[in-house]
DNA sequence: TGGCCAATCTGGACTTTGTCTAATCTCGCG
DNA sequence: CGCGAGATTAGACAAAGTCCAGATTGGCCA
């Protein structure tokens, strides 16, 4: 599968996202490096050379990229969020003192034993974080 | 087991951690309710009545909790860290749209088929969290 | 082609969480 | 009693994210 930004557009509509110039740049940058970015990180992305996109449209794409199901959020570092252009199963390695973030596949992993939900609730989502540190 | 602040006290000690008025109040407000606060509650529980206790003590102390064991961080809402007096292994179920935040004992639940670490990393963690809404 | 309108984008002010620093306070001990 | 290390403080600061009112864009139809 090729990222290119035409491809970009396709995939925008198939999520029944308007693709502007704006979120195109914003996915390309996402789905062309297959990683894990902060909301930081893809304002620099987008704004190499000649700022391009303003940091209230780079906000307001990703959380519609998230409504949309375009991008999943990892929650593991308090000060910052980062949006995953992996949105099938899988877990994530922390590696806490560098910041570097992977995906684990979920295929091999198993879960079991959790215990009922209370009444009425529904699970959105189960998020399995191994932090790990460099052997001191 | 009764939190009165005398056994904060020794709590605090045994951790080896000066247990100085502030800290004792701290340690008192999360231990006594058994509860995931966040630095803010922390603050707002200590200083019920006239203030007695600074922002930058709360932090300085939870942090001084946590480097001590005596806490541990739950990191699931992207705005707030929680501190959690429970620093036996569990898991955590987070209702979304209210924010709250319970204990998943950690006894019945099992996690295998994780991948072997990169090398020279050791775990320092591993969080599982449910993610849970209100059935629409 | 030209004009319209809704959707989108923008700069900048604002909020919130957390950090930092330099000055002050506390308390055990000689 | 007075000293000094450790603890606390107020408030300035930083960074992530939100919000808003006005400007821009672009698809559509005459």
């Amino acid at each position: 599968m090729n990222y290119t930004r035409d491809n970009m557009a396709g995939l925008l509509r198939s999520h029944e996202i308007n693709p502007t110039h704006q979120r195109i740049e914003i996915a390309h940058a996402l789905f062309s490096r297959q990683e894990h970015l902060s909301a930081d990180q893809v304002m620099a992305a987008v704004n190499t050379r000649h700022s391009e996109t303003s940091k209230a449209t780079v906000y307001n794409t990703l959380k519609l990229f998230l409504e949309k199901g375009l991008v999943s959020e990892v929650i593991v570092d308090p000060s910052k969020v980062f949006y995953d252009p992996n949105t099938t199963p899988h877990h994530h390695l922390y590696e806490v003192d560098s910041g570097k973030l992977s995906d684990i596949d979920a295929g091999s992993v198993q879960i079991s034993g959790l215990p009922p939900l209370p009444d009425g609730m529904v699970t959105e989502g189960i998020d399995l974080i191994v932090r790990v540190r460099r052997q001191p």
